[in-house]
DNA sequence: ATGAAAGCGCTAACAA
DNA sequence: TTGTTAGCGCTTTCAT
């Protein structure tokens, strides 16, 4: 029976008075805690239905120095925020394990220096247990402050700079090398790519496994470097590699919205895919099967990176952290017939 | 300076001690009341940074009944709030409102049935304010959890049964009304929608509103009902139109995702845009600029949507809400290529 | 098995 | 202008 209306909200004293017992006894039925009668704790059960009771979790989070939340820091610049297509996962992947736990997931997002400021403080507040931290780069303030704060924290992704804090990521390198290396062995001969977010590791090391697998015929005029993983960009790129080597026949690209911007500018200037020039992108995203053709890709588990970091704070919270926060999950490559 | 390492957070206490001064003093100081001598204020402040002081924010919930935070609830079937264009919008604008005035939004997912269970206790906690709701269908547990609770709400759009609760909106029926009327002028007989998400006013009024446009010509059978918001959608949607009236010549599509499937699918069919068909969306979000021709569209204002619903939040927290939460926001047509 | 009482860190009313 | 004190709602010894 909900109570509706503007009312004092009930407080475990009401519930006590109504049940005819102390304080301390409803705390125990609350809490689910031994040596209560079950005839006291139909009392209290009936009594709590009655007032509708529902416990203040700041009064609880004081005494107890925990509030069953976690936080999920986002800090992308504005416009990727809207569309990258790894985060939304991600959040469903935190939200299902910390759901399963009893767990709040509570996203934050840091969209400038004031948000971070604010944050901090609200992160030290004793509202939020642990934090997920989701694309950090390398010298990012909110790394430093979580550093500070001391509380559980683990990162979705691996900037240099947090050392071996806790996190959980995929290999890169590895898959960039992987699906670089397919690329060259459908019979390219100049392959380029679009490396974007250098000051990421994830777009970093994509570049380096591009590096790594073109080895003594890696080429620096067939690399062009953007900004963001964005589409716009990718069409960018595209145009100022084909300008600068027009007999380009192979492109990786770092995304996949950054691979159907590029698509579309090779098909603007008369190229056939995969005929003229055989792409790939990363991510494995819903643009790759929206390109035409499909886009041969690597797949990445968002949804595991998210529930991988959930668990890694909850291991943390509960003092397990001898365990292993560190885990690389797989990022298989999917073919398909862009390349 | 920042106390590093697991030591017990240093409390007002312990800046009292430090700057010589009572606890009540330093409480007046932290909150920036009058009444206090320039040299306990300057004491007090060396102080908080000595000792790496951050307040308690549970504790200061407990006693001022308030945190200072306002949570944003979302409430979409998974697959829908991976791609969703306007949600990152949405939060984007409520968190710039919430920043300006100091507050934190905290973004919580209602995923399962668990989660809305969950969630309800939260928001009763006393560690959120008020909050805005996203995407609330007729019906939603989600809205009875917000109404009996009677805590500050506001929502981003307009299920039936909100009754005059605050909320701000676009007019979907009037936008729809006249992109269909604006469709019909370029002289198309056969006028098709396919209509997405009926189950949602935004669904249902874009509905309305293309039978408003074509009054006596409205003919059902040029409508196809489809679940989501989706491409996978609208490519069944287009699919189920063609089939049924091959003659058709115009596609109203109820978002840019849909009409983007469409698309798609009369390409296939070897129908040119906007030769044999024109087709319009709505939403104007990133996929109408990627679709080949240039997608013309509704544009909805979602970053002000959102800011919109903070702001009335942020007014009823302060206890102004005798002014009006209900805002409708101009969506203006945009019109490009496709038809 | 239960009640009484102390106290988590903070603010606010009241005295001084 | 400042210190003192009484709670906010809850959990948790310590008695009983």
């Amino acid at each position: 029976m909900e109570s509706n209306g503007r009312r004092r909200p009930a407080t475990v004293k009401d519930v006590a008075v109504e049940a005819g017992v102390s304080r301390g006894t409803v705390s125990r039925v609350l809490n689910g805690q031994p040596y209560v009668s079950d005839e006291a704790r139909e009392a209290i059960e009936a009594a709590i239905a009655k007032v509708g009771f529902v416990p203040n979790r700041a009064a609880r989070s004081l005494v107890m120095r925990s509030s069953q939340a976690v936080g999920l820091i986002v800090h992308e610049p504005h416009s990727l925020f809207v569309e990258d297509p790894n985060i939304g996962s991600i959040l469903l992947g935190a939200n299902a394990a910390l759901s399963e736990a009893d767990y709040q997931l509570s996203c934050l997002i840091a969209d400038s220096p004031r948000d971070i400021e604010r944050l901090s403080r609200y992160l030290h507040g004793g509202l939020i247990d642990g934090v997920i931290i989701v694309s950090a780069r390398v010298g990012d303030p909110i790394t430093r402050a979580v550093a500070d704060l001391g509380i559980p924290a683990s990162f979705v992704g691996n900037p240099r700079d947090i050392g071996d804090s806790p996190h959980v990521t995929i290999d890169n390198r590895g898959a960039a090398r992987e699906i670089t290396a397919r690329l060259a062995a459908t019979g390219r001969a100049r392959i380029g790519m679009i490396a974007a977010a250098l000051d990421r590791d994830s777009g970093a090391d994509r570049l380096a496994g591009f590096v790594d697998a073109l080895g003594a015929r890696f080429d620096p005029q067939l690399v062009q470097s953007v900004p963001l993983y964005s589409y716009s960009e990718g069409q960018a790129g595209m145009r100022e590699l084909l300008a600068r080597c027009p007999d380009i026949d192979g492109v990786f690209a770092s995304s996949d919205a950054v691979a159907a911007g590029a698509m579309e500018v090779l098909k603007e200037a008369g190229r056939s895919i995969p005929g003229d020039v055989g792409i790939v992108g990363f991510d494995d995203s819903t643009w790759a099967l929206r390109c035409d053709p499909p886009l041969s890709t690597v797949h990445q588990p968002a949804t595991e990176l998210g529930r991988a970091a959930a668990e890694s704070v909850l291991r943390q919270i509960r003092g397990q952290d001898a365990d292993a926060g560190l885990r690389v999950l797989e990022c298989p490559v999917v073919w398909r017939a862009s390349a």
